[in-house]
DNA sequence: TTCTTCGGCTTTAGTAAATTGCATAGGAAC
DNA sequence: GTTCCTATGCAATTTACTAAAGCCGAAGAA
């Protein structure tokens, strides 16, 4: 539901392979040491990444992992979603029988939630991987 | 960051008062009851948002919670920050400084949360507590 | 004065996130 | 085929925050 480090984590591992040519083959450790993250953490999510089919591992010497797409057809939703699942800003919104409180037939407050959502998704959603890479040369470029 | 509990009890916590009319007094015991919200729970959230004038406190006898003001000039938004401070997907969104990366200057995740934020909040923003009460009527009424 | 109801603070319990550890398996290099 | 490197998988730990309860004091109507 929350914005974690996971994500976070996760958005910048493939950024650095987004980065980079897509046949080079990087090695956990050169990302996790490039990007500041935990190598056992970054380890764990870019298993659940590779399963999805976002990234491709190789194992053994020189082995590392590649981006299985192209930076331009990987949507930040998509990663975020393998990362920790669909999001909702509430359980109940994900399934109505959820609901915390016994409101079994209709719930203000979910109609809401749905609303503010969808909106909330529909971002993620819009912009892929090779956009945050423009964007972060594009910066690069001006200074 | 997250949907919390607090929020959700302070959301209906209020549209209690605001199904009611405005000049019944209405003691934390009934609310608590009638909503299925834990009365010590409800009572520190109903204390910020007596605080940040959103509803007013009678102490003593025959004393409770009334709104302060219209549900029509109560937005859903301003309720929700009352109860757990600025929604932020990120705490990086509203102080740059604190990024937990070492992202000095840019970052392109940054960049897109601001965007998503900016979307998600205004939902809060446009619709009131009359609204809410308006569609639960609605609803009720259908049925 | 008395009883009721909110106010403020402290503490406990529960849950989820963040991190680390270790033993295993696959695969390139020689 | 041996060796070494790197991912895989699962378990365990630490940490942080949410949810909830408890206690005593203050305000105020009756
Ligand atoms: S009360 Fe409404 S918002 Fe809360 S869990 Fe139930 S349906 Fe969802
Ligand atoms: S790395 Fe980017 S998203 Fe993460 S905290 Fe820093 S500015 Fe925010």
């Amino acid at each position: 539901m929350q914005f974690t480090k996971a994500e976070e984590y996760g958005i910048f591992g493939v950024l650095y392979l987004a980065e980079k040519d897509r046949a080079v083959v990087t090695p956990l450790s050169e990302i996790s040491k490039a990007q500041n993250i935990p190598e056992k953490f970054l380890a764990k999510i870019f298993q659940s990444l590779s399963k999805s089919g976002i990234i491709r591992s190789h194992r053994g010497v020189r082995g590392g992992f590649t981006l299985a797409k192209d930076p331009s057809e990987i949507s930040v939703k998509e990663v975020l979603e393998t990362i920790q699942g669909p999001y909702h800003l509430m359980k109940c919104l994900g399934d109505f029988k959820s609901c915390t409180m016994n409101k079994v037939d209709f719930c203000p407050l979910r109609e809401i939630l749905l609303i503010a959502e969808k909106r909330l998704v529909s971002v993620f959603d819009e912009y892929t991987l090779s956009d945050l890479v423009k964007w972060e040369k594009a910066r690069t470029a001006a200074t």
